[in-house]
DNA sequence: TGTATATTTGCAACATTGTTGCATTAACAA
DNA sequence: TTGTTAATGCAACAATGTTGCAAATATACA
């Protein structure tokens, strides 16, 4: 994946900060939350840089927002970017790791004449295989 | 819906803001944001009790948090409270209001061996049939 | 009905999270 | 290389959520 390439696509300057962000998501080939990007760049940037960087990405549909509870949000690429059909996603409770689930498409349902939707959102909380082999062993 | 006996059922103290967060629920009939909520009650009890009756109906599986967005949360009576199934729900961008699709079940969806599953939440999100029929008017 | 006890409340102080204005810095088109 | 535009970092602020503690309240029981 060339971060560089998606950034210019949508008009948006490369900068660090979004270089950054983008990489780190991609490398760790799942949703991260915010706090999870800002370490692994190592500190740099500020707040407030972040706020803004997210904001514009989001915006320009180039990440996607993840919302697992009004105090955790995650990040993953969109589905534009990874040519990928919407999908439910998996929160681990123990592990706090979100894996996206193709497997489960998020597809519109049928809803009482008058209504327009716009997305569907699923999140399936639970514990994940890794968590719960690791709690059967001990 | 008698508002004491749910509280005595769960061995909580009958207290007025508990009974005023139930009762304003029950009586709009639909999922209602904190703010929402103190609003209706005419601004009595503090910010922090009212953060702690929240929490504690909650945990009393009395109330239920609908997380709309990491900015937004509703809440509603909980399904044990109301007899209904795990259901998804429809939240209207332009009247911000949410509504039970009882018509469409949260049900645990098959996932790889080794995963447990806690909770399915589904948020719809679109305009509703209301707001829709008023931009047509115009 | 009155009283003892444990819980809840309200306040203050604090912690966290997110936003805005503005001068400085950096990206990039030409 | 340079001019223009956008992004950054800082400070200050706003909103949201938490904790400790003294005072007030609910309720079980005499």
């Amino acid at each position: 994946m060339d971060v560089n390439e998606i950034l210019h696509k949508h008009n948006l300057k490369i900068t660090g900060c979004r270089e950054g962000i983008l990489a780190v998501i991609y490398n760790a080939g799942q949703p991260l939350s915010e706090n999870e990007i800002r370490e692994r760049l190592g500190g740099n940037y500020d707040r407030t840089t972040f706020y803004r960087s997210f904001k514009t990405l989001l915006v320009n549909n180039i990440l996607y927002k993840i919302v697992i509870d009004n105090q955790l949000v995650k990040y993953s690429l969109d589905n534009s970017i990874t040519s990928k059909q919407r999908h439910a996603h998996f929160y681990c409770e123990i592990c706090e790791s979100v894996q996206c689930l193709d497997m489960i498409p998020a597809d519109t349902p049928d809803l009482p004449e008058g209504y327009s939707v716009y997305g569907v959102e699923i999140v399936i909380k639970g514990s994940c295989d890794i968590c719960n082999s690791k709690n059967r062993k001990r």
